[in-house]
DNA sequence: GCCAACGTTGGC
DNA sequence: GCCAACGTTGGC
């Protein structure tokens, strides 16, 4: 069983969003960053947890939990898309070069557990999240971190 | 809106 | 394979 951490810009698509989607499950589309993609695609499987992290807002941090519910990586669809912002040319249907899992909505925290809150405890300092420089998309996160930030979230 | 820290692209 | 130019992310 795996950890992480996946970032999304509430304001497209929150954990309100997730909770409320159709069987309270999303295709995480659109990433187009290879570390990104390699993650989803050769180390994440179902059961996974996921830390949902809420970027670009107010209060960035993590606004609760959900977990990986696709069996195998997905042929993210929308690279097929021309209408689409994440239209990728060099992708088709044969050979895509972009794929991604299928989340699960698990719980919504009470209270976002803010970024600045996470930087204040030495046992997350380690965090890939709070290193200097990190943009990803996906990252992975310790058993220890997640169930430390579960845990800061009651 | 600024800007640091990347990642990607493409000419050479 | 190098690297300059450009685009993006995301906190502040």
């Amino acid at each position: 069983m795996n950890y992480w951490l996946m970032k999304s810009e509430p304001h497209k698509f929150s954990i309100d969003d997730l909770k409320t989607s159709e069987e309270q499950k999303t295709h995480w589309d659109g990433v187009r960053n290879y570390q990104a993609r390699n993650f989803m695609r050769d180390e994440m499987a179902k059961k996974d947890k996921v830390l949902f992290y809420h970027s670009s807002c107010d209060i960035p941090g993590i606004a609760g939990v959900a977990e990986v519910c696709s069996d195998e990586p997905l042929d993210d669809f929308t690279a097929l898309d021309k209408k689409s912002n994440y239209f990728d040319p060099k992708s088709s249907k044969e050979k895509n070069r972009w794929q991604m899992v299928q989340i699960k909505f698990k719980k919504k925290f009470k209270q976002v557990v803010a970024l600045q809150t996470l930087k204040e405890f030495p046992e997350l300092s380690e965090m890939r999240l709070l290193q200097k420089g990190n943009r990803l998309s996906i990252i992975p996160v310790s058993k220890d971190e997640f169930e430390f930030i579960v845990s800061l979230s009651k």
